[in-house]
DNA sequence: TAATTTTATATGTAGGACATATTTTAGATA
DNA sequence: TATCTAAAATATGTCCTACATATAAAATTA
């Protein structure tokens, strides 16, 4: 009676047949835009019912690998890598442990995008951040607000990603943010300090403007310092 | 006629049936474990068939969202961010964009992940990658066949994941080989230099043993040149 | 030939029926 | 009475049929 004994097949059929499917896509090197057999040939082939094909079907077109036309059938598609994880991504539905995984990662992301930013950054982006910037110096309610002070922050650090160039990372980070939100409600409400570490968003806007990729990733680590800190 | 007429709206209904569960787990504050309404419930709740709403489920249940049992009927469960992405990340399933996303991705995490690496290493870890190390220096395979290299290369920066401490972070670096392996591989196709940095695998392992967080964030950055000069 | 109507077809939706597993209840046995 | 056993109840899992709907393709008309 060691451990358990094998679940021999508990998979539902919805699942094995999701799985053919894809398989099925993979090996045969479908390209995007080719055709597929329609439902009813596939549940023949499978030997399962339409409904259970359908269901199959119903999550590889959530995940963008399928699309389907009325007459056309179902042809097709590039998958969005990030179509999953956003309908799920919310403090409301996932677990403490997920969130403080996400977080980790954003720190990880930010430090490590320096080397992109260099690459890609232009003229308009340097002025676009020194406006963010000038804005939150000038605005009175920063002092008193924090929801103020966090839109700030989020509003500069949301560009950055945008000027990655990387279109996935920049999605990724907008569905992050209201994990973001909820973090760092969460901080500010155990500790009252206001959490900045001695590089400010001036700072790295001018590192950005007249420094290196090397300069904006150490500043970029210092600037982040009081949630790295929190870490175990 | 400036543009195009209003689509109005042309989301199936299990789509929306989708975002309405959702909706409604949120609004509820549904704790992990908790039971929800009976699929036939739901459809006369919503106004729909069964069918509609299993499909709705389907969908939750892939994303982890909520688990099913025979008799006792459905319950909340705490999603898996990364369930969705899981079965699509493959090279022939993907775009070419999306590739080239997911490998400047690993890019940053790499580099950015130097910190967890000194919140969270202990020695033993240094030991095992030392192990890689030598295993790597004494292999006489390595030094002809680039499969070989390729494994190592994905053996050592492989461990550095698991050492993050971080679970997703982890997850997301194993299901993203596949695509790496398919991307070094085109590099190495199109120019055949091996596309080695300055800084060797055994030193950042030296550094990880007796360097600080920030040597080994720069000595990475350097490890990973030959990737970053391929970018535009 | 070009515009229009018709038709054919694959997906979208609905509803009923039965299978299956598991909890609960009822019953039988000691 | 206590315990084991068998039956009933119930929610998900699977299958089937029918019809709605949109639209590409064919047929018809101007």
């Amino acid at each position: 009676m060691s451990s358990k004994i094998k679940p021999i097949k508990s998979v539902s059929l919805v699942e094995q047949v999701e799985q053919r499917i894809l398989e099925f896509l993979k090996e045969n090197r479908f390209k995007s835009g080719d055709s597929l057999p329609g439902e009813i040939e596939l549940a023949e082939n499978l030997g399962v019912s339409r409904n259970i094909v359908r269901e199959s079907l119903s999550r590889l077109r959530m995940l963008g690998v399928v699309e389907s036309k009325k007459r056309k059938g179902m042809f097709i598609a590039e998958p969005d890598i990030l179509s999953g994880i956003e309908r799920i991504m919310d403090p409301d539905l996932l677990g403490e442990e997920a969130m403080q995984h996400i977080f980790e990662l954003r720190l990880v992301l930010e430090v490590g995008m320096s080397e992109l930013l260099f690459i890609r950054k232009n003229d308009s982006d340097v002025v676009n951040l020194q406006e963010i910037v000038d804005r939150e110096a000038n605005d009175p309610l920063c002092k008193t607000d924090l929801q103020t002070r966090l839109a700030y922050e989020i509003e500069f650090h949301s560009y950055l990603y945008k000027m990655s160039g990387n279109g996935t990372l920049n999605r990724f980070q907008s569905m992050l943010l209201p994990v973001f939100h909820y973090m760092m409600q969460q901080e500010s409400k155990s500790a009252a300090e206001p959490k900045r570490g001695s590089i400010s968003h001036n700072d790295l806007v001018e590192t950005l403007r007249s420094g290196t990729a090397y300069e904006f990733r150490e500043n970029m680590r210092n600037h982040l310092t009081p949630h790295f800190s929190k870490l175990s």
